[in-house]
This record gives C-alpha cells, structure tokens and sequence, in this order.
DNA sequence: TTAAAGTAGATGCGAACGTATATATCAGTG
DNA sequence: CACTGATATATACGTTCGCATCTACTTTAA
C-alpha cells in the first residue's frame, strides 16, 4: 500500500521538525528575534538580501497580511527596508539592512552550531547526505504538483 | 565539515515541511479546523483517544496556556472533554470525544489521500521508506540528547 | 508533619495572527 | 484607450498566541 509509506514518510518528517524545532525554542536558538522573524531575515539572506515581497511569502507559512506587518516591524527595528520596484508599481522590495544581515549571521552561526550537534548526534554524515537528497526531492516533486491529485494541466509550462 | 551536510539535513527537511504544508493549506485540507486544532485531534487519536495535557503538548509546537486555551474551545465545540486524573490532582486528561474521532477521522482521510498524491508523485516507494527510517531516527536521536552541545552535565549553570 | 521546592494547568494582557476587504497597479480585450 | 479581470500590498477587525504569573496539588526532606 503506497498510501501508508507515502503517510509514514511525512509523518516522520513532520514529527522530526516538531521535535528538533521544540529544542531550538527551548533553547532559544533565535533571540532575540521570534523564530518566525529569523526566518524572515534567514530567507532574505539567501535570496541574496533582496526580494520581492510575494517572492519572500512563497517561501514561509505565514499569510501575507501577517509578512507585511512583520515587515512593518522589522523595518521599525531596521532590520530591513522597503523598496519600490523599478518594473512594477505593485510590488515592494524587501532589503535586507545591514544590521539585518549582521544580526541574521550572528543568530545563524549559533543556531547552525545547534542544528549540528543534534543532527551529528542522531545521523551519520551519509545519512544526512540521504536525508538532504530525499527532503529535496520531495519538495522539488510536490512544488511540481498542482494543488489536489491534478489532472495534466501544467503549471510553469 | 560534517556541520555543512547536518545543516544542509535539517534546512532541507524543514524547506520540504513548509512547501507540503504550504499545498494542505492551500487545498484546505483541515477545514473546518484550522491546522493546528486539527495537530491536536491527530495528536490525541494516535495516543489512544485519551491523554494527560502535559504529554499532548510535548508532541505540539505550542505552548502550555496556549494548548489550555485551544482545549477549551475544542471542548466547546465538542470534540474533546477535560477529565481529573485519578492519580495526580494536578493532571487533567484531556479525552477525545465520538464527535471529536469522526471530525478527526473524516479529515485524516482527505489528509491522507492528499499526502499520498504529492509524496507519491515525487519519490519512489522505497525512497518514501528511507525516508521515514531517516527522519525517524533523526527525531529520536535528538529526543536522546540534552538541549546544547551538551556537556556532561549543566544545567542553567 | 509541615515547610520548601517542584510540577500541571489556568488566567490577565498586550502582541501577532488570519479572514475579509480595500487600494493601487498591471495585463488583456473590445 | 477605456474596461474587465488579475495581481501585489495594505488595513480593519475579531481571534489566537506567548509571556508572565497565579493557583492547586505533589514531592522531598528537615
């Protein structure tokens, strides 16, 4: 039956994220931001300190009236900046401030040494290797997908 | 640097958990319930329909007055009931009721078939196994460590 | 046996969230 | 070029969240 392993493989991938997220919190990997907020910041770093807003919402699980607030906050603290774009009156810019950058590599350093000894603890370097490789193709394939069981239409075509 | 692929483990398995979820928020898999209501209903089936709050929310990424809150209107609703412990006057066992295990059962199985349909559609079977095994010893071999790096010993030292 | 420390859950309160909707701009069609 | 629909972001507003703290019960040990 696929529908078991293909329910086993997320459930163990979900419970895995609660559980090593439970100890980042715990721990309190992201202070002084929330862990939402270093995600935003995380994200922005690597789309190279500078996106645009929706492209920025694509990548989180937050809605984008909660990322335009956060947004205001972060601006309000001078971790990013508002831009507006040269090609399309719509959009906004996020950029990354350099204090935004500073204070993002400063928390990433630490919560990588983190993310380390847990992951180091429970897997062999093969097996991380394995893991990133499966994780990814299994983003990669679903992003692939339409919303439901979908029918041919295609998306990017 | 053994850091790099742990790093690299962990960013991938969380990138994947966020487009998944993303795809069963968008299809509004847990309607009516909202995502993490439905997390608790899941949660309390897979205990057996009846457990104390405390063991519930080790298994959430919510915090205690924030699970207390979300069990009063799951109560209200009906889908859940708070009972006294007979063993520690401090506990309370939170039970799933009949309403709750069909509204847990008639999601979990639109759930499911969703799950199957991306996880499916992007790794073989036997990846899809791997998987599982991977971020399952993942998640126990981090529950085995303390919060840190861990030394011997420490505390808030 | 009782005082101190520890643990489980509830509550006050300000901050952050999501849904619905408004505003502004762009893209396509007649 | 209007006009219709689509897209990007912002705002109003009620709900939910987390932090700090409180209450109640249990455990430890003097």
């Amino acid at each position: 039956m696929t529908i078991r392993s293909a329910s086993e493989a997320w459930e163990a991938l979900f419970r895995a994220q609660v559980t090593l997220m439970q100890k980042f919190e715990e721990a309190k990997d992201f202070a002084p931001l929330r862990s939402r907020e270093y995600d935003v910041l995380f994200n922005l770093a690597q789309l190279g300190g500078r996106a645009r807003q929706w492209e920025l919402n694509e990548r989180l699980l937050i809605t984008q009236p909660s990322l335009s607030r956060m947004i205001d906050r972060l601006q309000a603290a001078g971790y990013v900046r508002r831009e507006a774009s040269p090609s399309d009156g719509r959009e906004v810019i996020v950029v990354l401030t350099e204090e935004g950058a500073r204070m993002q590599g400063r928390i990433g350093r630490r919560h990588v040494r983190h993310i380390a000894a847990l992951v180091d603890s429970a897997l062999t370097e093969e097996e991380q290797q394995q893991l990133a490789v499966l994780a990814d193709k299994l983003r990669t394939g679903a992003l692939a997908r339409g919303t439901r069981t979908e029918e041919p239409r295609a998306e990017t075509a």
